[in-house]
DNA sequence: CCAACCGGGGTCTGCCATAGTA
DNA sequence: TACTATGGCAGACCCCGGTTGG
């Protein structure tokens, strides 16, 4: 699969001196006219240079929503050579309908500062990850930064090869450019950086193949390489100082969910750590303790502190000890509400909790009322 | 057959700051 | 000096079902 990104990258290589022939031909005349207009008003002094009356208008006329636009970039609206209606017509040509195009470049204005070359080109490459135009339409729609926020299409060539080298799948890496695009805007040098920190950990913790546990933390966790290396860093000193956890477990942590709580900003956890913690100490339970439950759920450090103790409240409610939760914390993953109704329907039935447990929350949905039923028949 | 274990899957931007550039 | 390119930040779960061992 990577030698047939290759060769598609090969290609959009080859046809590079070619593109200029799909110019749009209205581009050319609009940035000849806008030299016109507006070259008489940029004087050096304390007058700020005027916005480009001819691009406000072309705007307007693409339905651009002008306010948003000069919130986001104000210098985008002085601009004299600029491509909005190439643009435009790139876009629709690409499936996307005229709602679409003007929300983006109301969202990203810069957009209208690309040429159709560049677009084309940059297409053509992100074509090779994804399977039909209007996946990356929907992409690009969610977040037009990601797409037009750079025009280096070198580095996003070189990103797509690094990832590859890394034994990324095509698969992995639709994924990451559907979630993540913007992964593929950061300069090469900085995906690295994050893979080499990544990298460094895994020796640092003895695995046996830090290659692979680089790969594994990237595809459980889509978005690592959008998080800057200082929040990486902090956040491993602080499962180290807080959960003091032996090689194996950090491992174990880091390749599961732990991958995904990584990225949390660094404070959110430290304060949901330490509210947990007390929380579930005031409930009579001990450090040590405390800190299995971590390891052994480390999304409790994502949840909000809020909706983690509203279930458990909804537990205790009915009769089941913070015990029981610690031997089976993954039925916090549950909803507040869906907990709550099961453990209704199950109180209904006259289900014991003390004697068989809290498991039984931890099911499907599917599962859950198969046995629900035949608790129904029995009782 | 069933409970328990365990891994997987979806989903994810818009803004600000600043070094570099023309 | 204005503008561009790029880095960085805050925000904050829920659910399904295959497999396995008793």
């Amino acid at each position: 699969m990577a030698a047939r990104l290759v060769a598609q990258i090969m290609q959009i290589y080859l046809c590079r001196t070619k593109v200029p022939n799909c110019f749009p031909s209205a581009q050319l005349k609009i940035s000849y006219l806008r030299l016109c207009t507006s070259s008489h008003s940029s004087s050096p002094g304390t007058i700020p240079k005027p916005e480009n009356t001819v691009l406000l208008n072309n705007l307007t006329v693409l339905g651009v929503d002008i306010m948003m636009a000069r919130k986001r970039q104000p210098g985008v609206l002085r601009k004299v050579d600029t491509n909005e209606e190439g643009v435009a017509e790139f876009l629709r040509n690409k499936g996307a309908n005229r709602e679409t195009v003007a929300s983006i470049i109301s969202r990203y204005p810069r957009a209208i500062t690309r040429s159709f070359c560049q677009l084309e080109e940059r297409w053509q490459i992100w074509r090779s990850i994804f399977n039909a135009d209007s996946e990356i339409i929907s992409v690009i729609e969610r977040s037009p930064e990601s797409y037009f926020r750079s025009s280096d299409n070198g580095n996003l060539e070189k990103n797509i090869t690094f990832l590859c080298s890394l034994g990324l799948t095509s698969k992995d890496l639709h994924r990451i450019l559907t979630t993540a695009p913007r992964t593929f805007s950061n300069s090469l040098e900085l995906n690295k950086q994050m893979v080499k920190l990544l990298r460094d950990l895994g020796v640092r913790l003895g695995d046996k193949n830090p290659d692979a546990f680089v790969k594994r933390i990237i595809t459980k966790n889509a978005y690592i390489l959008l998080r800057s290396t200082k929040r990486i860093k902090t956040n491993v000193d602080f499962f180290t100082e807080a959960l003091k956890p032996s090689n194996s477990e950090f491992i174990k942590l880091l390749q599961g969910h732990g991958a995904e709580v990584l990225d949390l900003s660094s404070d959110y956890m430290k304060r949901n750590f330490k509210n947990i913690s007390e929380r579930l100490q005031l409930l009579g339970c001990s450090i040590e303790e405390v800190k299995k439950f971590f390891l052994d759920y480390p999304p409790a450090f994502y949840a909000s502190f809020e909706k983690l103790s509203n279930k458990i409240d909804c537990l205790l409610e009915s009769d089941i000890n913070i015990k029981q939760l610690l031997k089976k914390p993954r039925i916090l993953e549950f909803s507040a509400k869906n907990l709550k109704n099961r453990i209704e329907e199950l109180e209904r039935v006259g289900y014991d909790f003390k004697k068989h447990g809290v498991t039984i929350l931890d099911s499907s949905r599917r599962r859950f009322e198969a046995k629900l039923e035949k608790l129904n028949e029995e009782g």
